[in-house]
DNA sequence: GGCATCTCATTAGCCTACCTCACGACCCCT
DNA sequence: AGGGGTCGTGAGGTAGGCTAATGAGATGCC
């Protein structure tokens, strides 16, 4: 397959599907993207507004609102960075860290299920692709 | 890896790669979903408004928007049902059929040149894996 | 054959989540 | 000390979804 063709099959995959998670969040609180961002919080090491954006793949005002959503609802704290002043290091709450830990479950229980459905070698593919697909997005 | 550790990470690379993808639509003219609703409309047998928002994951109202959208454009043109009065046919114009040639290539260039990027095992992982990720999107 | 009900496309109005541009605060370098 | 880059943030705009409501046409049931 031409890397054209795949691009092109892989683009239109990845929308539709982006549209049918979004759709799966009607009874939840917190959006899709606000839980990926508290993930990220969890994983970056200095996580400054900027390194959390472009970890995100979003541009820094976005993300200011993402995390000002956060903070509001208690699930984030800022602390000033020790030796820039410029710039504000972001950290999960312990009631952020206790609601990803009840949310993140039943948040991805219909996704969860569909993989379940899939055939082994198919589950198997789709583990070693999200790597790849990670990667495809830093660039 | 259990399905939900799987559902997740799924998701978060997914959440990426979308927005990696909606960024790259600078020069163009059509928006990535636009281009998909043509592509959409030249596979159905029959592309009732209904049908076209159910295989793009979307609900009708939305498809009316991209549809008169591109019908404005000259795109696509509309005919009404031979046998039911309620429903309007759809179809792709030549000029959008051209369009469509002309354009999915340039589109398509950035993501296919990181593709190509991929080892060949990497690459096939990822062709596999489509067919997979659009089986999940439907459900 | 006529009324109730259902389906389809459409409109109106809203919301989420991005973007760019502009700005003030701060860092660093000369 | 002062000038250029970087950081977070505010303002404002846009894209692309959604639900609810509407009107036209189909269908089903006496």
């Amino acid at each position: 397959m031409p890397a054209i063709a795949l691009a092109d099959s892989l683009r239109v995959a990845l929308v539709r599907m982006g549209r049918r998670m979004r759709r799966e969040r009607a009874d939840e609180n917190l959006s899709l993207h606000h839980l990926s961002a508290l993930g990220t919080l969890q994983q970056l090491e200095e996580p400054t507004l900027a390194r959390v954006a472009a970890a995100e793949c979003v541009k820094p005002p976005s993300m200011v609102k993402t995390l000002q959503h956060l903070e509001s609802l208690g699930y984030v704290e800022r602390s000033d960075h020790p030796s820039d002043g410029r710039m504000v290091l972001f950290r999960i709450s312990d009631k952020g860290e206790q609601m990803i830990g009840e949310t993140r479950e039943r948040r991805n229980r219909a996704l969860a299920s569909a993989i379940e459905q899939l055939s082994p070698e198919d589950r198997a593919t789709l583990e070693r692709a999200v790597p790849i697909i990670e990667r495809l997005a830093e660039q």
